[in-house]
RNA sequence: GGAGGGAUGGCAGAGAGGCCGAAUGCGCCGGAUUUGAAAUCCGGUUUGCCGCGAGGCAACGGGGGUUCGAAUCCCUCUCCCUCCGCCA
């Protein structure tokens, strides 16, 4: 959400950042405008009404019979006549409020222009595709060949883009998740179990909702949200508290189930564990004061955080700076990063750092106490650390080997126990039979 | 799932239709006293909105209602506690 006083004086630049984010806001904002000037108008008269009411009730309080007669007389006109205001006023502030929910925040300077992710910018590479020798399997291909994955029976139970992993995979996936983990508590980042299912106004309050709702799964008997992604409860986790400076910036890392209807995108991406509906993530979130250079020295650095992880998995990466068109509502930036998997033969998003200023703040109501002791709000920030099962994409299909084996990255193996993954010995013949 | 009790400022806790944005205590901030500290004393200490300002309005878990007037009465939702039932 943006700040009301701001949108009042700045809606040229409201307007900008739409066109830039290609997300059309005209009539929101004169939503916005229109209400708030009528309601401004409004306030002084139902103010000084509710102000005389207010004194005349002392008044009765203390009046004698006689005297209370004729001033009860009056109160009942001003009662009416608040009664008539007031619902107006009410009206207004929820129109207001509606509309503001809607306008989007306007991005950083240099967000590349652009409709969708071809305009992305590439920030930097790092890491050789490799060149096989060999013709490489796609991860379908290798999870068939290995038993490690049966996608026609979860389509048979749960509907399509659904998954089983199975054995080496599922220790495998628990490896990187468990790996993902420890690297960033070992930054600092407090560890945090979440609820997937949450209340609208979490989902209101890290802005997935309003515009969201057809991305996620309902709960209408419970009125509850399955999470798309740990953000939302983590981020939400402060909502309504004012923060004790001394105790920002909070880092905090989750690992989360995470859902995704993925309406609208039927026929694209439909092999395989790249768009599924449901996945694990492992999740960084900085709550700190709401200031624009720390926030960006934030962002760096969870990107960076990201990064070393990619590296230590061996994985060829590049990082992109999302172009407008390809930006949500409330982000200020957004610095993808695209980790290499052969069978696209490109890069493909895993990660998604984000930098919102206070906008989420804002609606989540998350301050802190600045230093001349006034609430301020915070700003807030998150990036995958890592998702699982589209990581173990680039996992498979970058570390196959010719025998049909995957090479276990030497930072996996003390959680996942193995070099390999090879052929279960009673299918196999890899490992001798 | 059934029955009952509760929700008030950073915390604890009074208030039970008007004199209550709210006693009191603790905490916190400032000052006095002190060589320094503790103790003591004095003062301050919720948030949001409107207004250039003076000032005004709103908020006692959320929403709705009764009333000239609601923290206080009624309805409803949420949350917490106790008891019963069920259960990983």
């Amino acid at each position: 959400m943006l700040d009301p006083k701001w949108v009042r004086e700045h809606p040229d630049d409201v307007i900008e950042a739409g066109r830039k984010k290609h997300m059309p806001c005209e009539e929101a904002l004169e939503g916005f405008l229109a209400a708030d000037r009528e309601l401004r108008a409004l306030l002084p008269e139902v103010e000084g009404l509710r102000s005389e009411q207010k004194n005349a009730a002392k008044t009765i309080g203390r009046a004698s019979a006689a005297e209370r007669e004729a001033l009860l007389e009056r109160q009942k006109e001003i009662k009416a006549r608040i009664q008539d205001l007031g619902r107006r006023e009410k009206e207004l502030k929820e129109r207001r409020e509606a509309c503001l929910l809607r306008l989007p925040n306007p991005p950083a300077q240099d967000v590349p222009e652009g409709v969708d992710d071809r305009d992305n910018v590439e920030i930097r590479r790092v890491g050789e595709p490799r060149v096989f020798d060999f013709e490489p399997k796609d991860h379908v291909r290798i999870c068939e060949d290995l038993d490690l994955a049966d996608f026609p029976r979860a389509a048979e139970i749960a509907g399509t883009r659904n998954y089983f992993l199975k054995g080496d995979l599922v220790l495998l996936e628990e490896a990187v998740l468990r790996f993902a983990l420890d690297h960033m508590c070992a930054k600092g980042f407090r560890p945090l179990t979440v609820p997937l299912l949450v209340r609208d106004f979490a989902m209101v309050g890290t802005a997935y909702f309003p515009g969201g709702e057809e991305q996620a799964y309902r709960c209408e008997k419970d009125s509850l949200n399955l999470i798309g992604t740990g953000e939302v409860p983590v981020t939400a986790f402060h909502a309504g508290e004012i923060l004790d400076r001394g105790n920002l910036p909070i880092r905090y890392v989750t690992r989360s189930v995470c859902f995704r209807r993925e309406a609208g995108t039927y026929g694209k991406d439909t092999k395989g564990f790249y768009r599924v509906h449901q996945f694990q993530k492992v999740e960084q979130v900085i709550v700190d004061i709401g200031d624009p250079d720390r926030s960006l020295a934030h962002h760096e650095s969870i990107t960076r955080n990201s990064e070393e992880l990619l590296q230590a998995l061996e994985l060829p990466y590049r990082v992109v700076n999302v172009c407008g068109g390809d930006l949500g509502q409330p982000q200020v930036q957004k610095f993808d990063i695209e980790t290499w998997m052969p069978s696209r033969e490109g890069y493909g998003e895993t990660h998604s750092a984000s930098r919102f200023h206070d906008f989420q703040a804002r609606r989540l109501r998350l301050r802190y106490r600045g230093e001349d002791g006034k609430p301020r709000f915070c700003h807030t920030l998150n990036n995958t650390v890592v998702a699982s099962p589209r990581i173990l994409i680039a996992l498979l299909e970058n570390h196959q080997q010719e025998d049909g084996s995957v090479r276990v990255p030497e930072a996996l193996r003390p959680y996942f126990g193995k070099d390999r993954l090879g052929l279960p010995p009673s299918r196999g013949s890899a490992s001798g039979g």
